[in-house]
DNA sequence: TTCGCAAGTAAGTAAGCACTTACTTAAGTT
DNA sequence: AACTTAAGTAAGTGCTTACTTACTTGCGAA
């Protein structure tokens, strides 16, 4: 009777480490979703099609496999093979060049673009600053921070060459991750119908890029 | 026995309105920590210091309290008395007389002191936008969108009149609001000790509206 | 002074929670 | 074919949850 939902995209019967990552996926949507405690374990075993106690042999309690979510998050996100922005030709080449524009614009094209696609992800972070998850803090110091200091260091460079103003960087490196990340969680979060702003990413990043550029030039 | 507790802040026996906002407000407080389901009832009686009882004879249901936290907010801070901006005479002037600098920096003075003294608000507004609730669709409708046509208003009119080059102006609302938004965001969720930057709402303020004028300036 | 009624509680209830135990089934090895 | 081992489950455990019931207390008006 089994057999019959066999070819229903999850095998009945898996290898640890196939399930083990199953229930890591599942249990991340479905936190991403309702939040921590928004998400029982009952409905984490039902989405993985398994029993309870399955759930609690690969992870021994609820917080330790949200850990683990975290864990594998961090290291895929975080730092993985380099931080994402040095796995962008056009953005270190631009970084090198002093291109302001291809500089910015691939920066909020590639972090827009990163933000689209891992939705849940994004919800995950949002949930887990609010209830004070250690997700948030690690994402911040491992990711958020070296960020700052690429972004900060470019407008730096540029301001001794004369290119830019005297501004304090950080406040800038501030103005433009919010045009980003704000846009971002509009569109994921409070106007995923876009009534107040439709605009394709591109045309938001090229507008965020040249406002940002115009605003500090000398 | 009772007697001894009665001048700790809060009074043994109350009025049953009394009671009923006591309950709401530090509901509301608990809610904005822990989310929805975070939050237990027992925790809220708890900290009313009354029983679970109590709570149940002012409120149905957990879900009707949420909803009247969320209509007395919104109720608060949606229009109450006209829109925020509509209170500050400096800004109003500002917008009629075309003072560019003093209508961006007013704004986002207001919008981000608004910000530090309501952060349970703010947390509040994340969660339901999280979990989907009524909060943060109805806030957004009420409160942000009148918002987007205001201050779209403004730059469109300042664009007419030649001082603000062709862009359209719900971008550079999303980028502004953005700016203060994720501002304000960093400062109450990720970055609360100021490692990141550290610098005064003012400062913060002038800088966002200096870039944004400098940005669109013709 | 007393009496009605609203404010208040102690002690529940059934369902739901994270987590466990004792057992069964399938796949690979010799 | 017999045996080992790991994947899997059904049916719990005790505790917590949202919510209730039956009762007690204290204040204001007559």
């Amino acid at each position: 009777m089994q057999k019959i939902l066999e070819n229903c995209d999850h095998k009945s019967r898996m290898s640890g480490d196939e399930r083990r990552d199953q229930i890591l996926h599942t249990a991340m949507e479905l936190f991403s979703r309702h939040g921590f405690s928004g998400t029982t374990t009952k409905m984490i075993a039902e989405a993985s099609s398994v029993s309870e106690a399955m759930v609690f042999r690969h992870f021994a309690t609820k917080d330790e496999l949200y850990g683990a979510i975290i864990h594998h998050q961090a290291c895929g996100a975080g730092e993985g093979e380099g931080f994402p922005w040095e796995q962008c030709p056009e953005l270190m080449e631009a970084a090198e060049q002093g291109d302001d524009f291809a500089f910015f614009f691939n920066m909020a094209r590639m972090a827009m673009a990163k933000h689209r696609d891992d939705i849940a992800f994004m919800r995950l972070l949002m949930y887990s600053a609010l209830e004070e998850h250690d997700l948030a803090e690690r994402f911040f110091r491992e990711f958020v921070s070296p960020g700052y200091d690429f972004i900060g260091g470019y407008i730096e460079r540029r301001q001794k060459q004369g290119a830019f103003r005297e501004v304090n960087p950080r406040i800038v490196v501030r103005a433009f991750m919010g045009m980003l990340i704000h846009h971002s969680l509009n569109n994921i979060l409070w106007d995923r119908n876009r009534r107040l702003l439709d605009v394709s990413d591109d045309d938001a990043a090229r507008e965020f890029a040249n406002l940002l550029i115009e605003g500090i030039r000398k």
